[in-house]
DNA sequence: GCTTGACTTAGAGCACGCTCTAACTTGTAG
DNA sequence: CTACAAGTTAGAGCGTGCTCTAAGTCAAGC
């Protein structure tokens, strides 16, 4: 530690660890993704590795296809408190059940996708032997 | 079979059998998602079995995530004939990677929500006990 | 004192993928 | 003859999720 305060981070530095944007990160802020991110002196953003903690999970959430109105209910019920948790945890447990059905299709279509490839494949194979001979 | 012709579809009949509306069907012919299609004297449309063949198809394009730009680019080489079947296999390829990639991605995703649901669900079980202590 | 650069805000703009509207034509039923 | 349903086109509009711009503040270095 090189100050006795916790560490805190610029905007800038939260953009490099989260490969966000600084406009996104505002942006987050904004619509209530990112709870008011505290202040230095001249206004500027200071953020908590807690807060990194938090916006690396939104990612998670938002990779995982949650659209952002749904990201914006949970993270209100997040800043609403610990009473709020079974509800979260009614959120997750559709979230998962969604994400389990979703893997699954496209696990269908792959399938069709590694069919079609070896199947062309195979044609192309058989044509190349054709002009060969 | 009703008349000795191949049997052919409105628009209507396609959309309900694809689940496309008649405003998207258009929109993917303007698009070139679709050739053109062919006209009844009156000027309508009049789908083929093999229209929504390809349709269909496109719908598992678009179901893997693959954008309408590179779908349009497929679509142009199958209209290109044969000689183009290379080129898709290729494309084809590099879906099956994205795709395999992704699914991955999304598995990684689902073990951490489903590892939240179990350890938030076991918090609400134990301060229940506790209040009912 | 002046420039540079990192930050701030409010709000405009953009890419994507539809989705709908307005105005019109055509065929069928009463 | 009229009304209605189903189709047509060109083009406008919309929801999502950013992404960027303009105008300004502020601190540090020359």
């Amino acid at each position: 530690m090189t100050n006795g305060h916790k560490q805190l981070l610029t905007i800038k530095q939260v953009a490099e660890a989260t490969k966000l944007s600084v406009h996104t990160l505002r942006y987050y802020e904004r619509i209530g993704l990112i709870h008011p991110i505290e202040r230095a002196d001249n206004s500027h953003r200071r953020y908590t590795h807690e807060d990194i903690g938090w916006i690396d999970f939104l990612l998670k959430l938002r990779a995982t296809g949650m659209p952002i109105h749904e990201m914006q209910v949970y993270a209100e019920l997040q800043r609403e408190g610990d009473h709020t948790l079974p509800q979260r945890v009614e959120m997750l447990k559709r979230l998962q059940h969604d994400l389990e059905a979703r893997i699954d299709d496209l696990n269908e279509h792959l399938k069709l996708i590694r069919y079609k490839v070896s199947f062309y494949s195979e044609v192309i194979a058989v044509n190349t032997e054709k002009e060969l001979v």
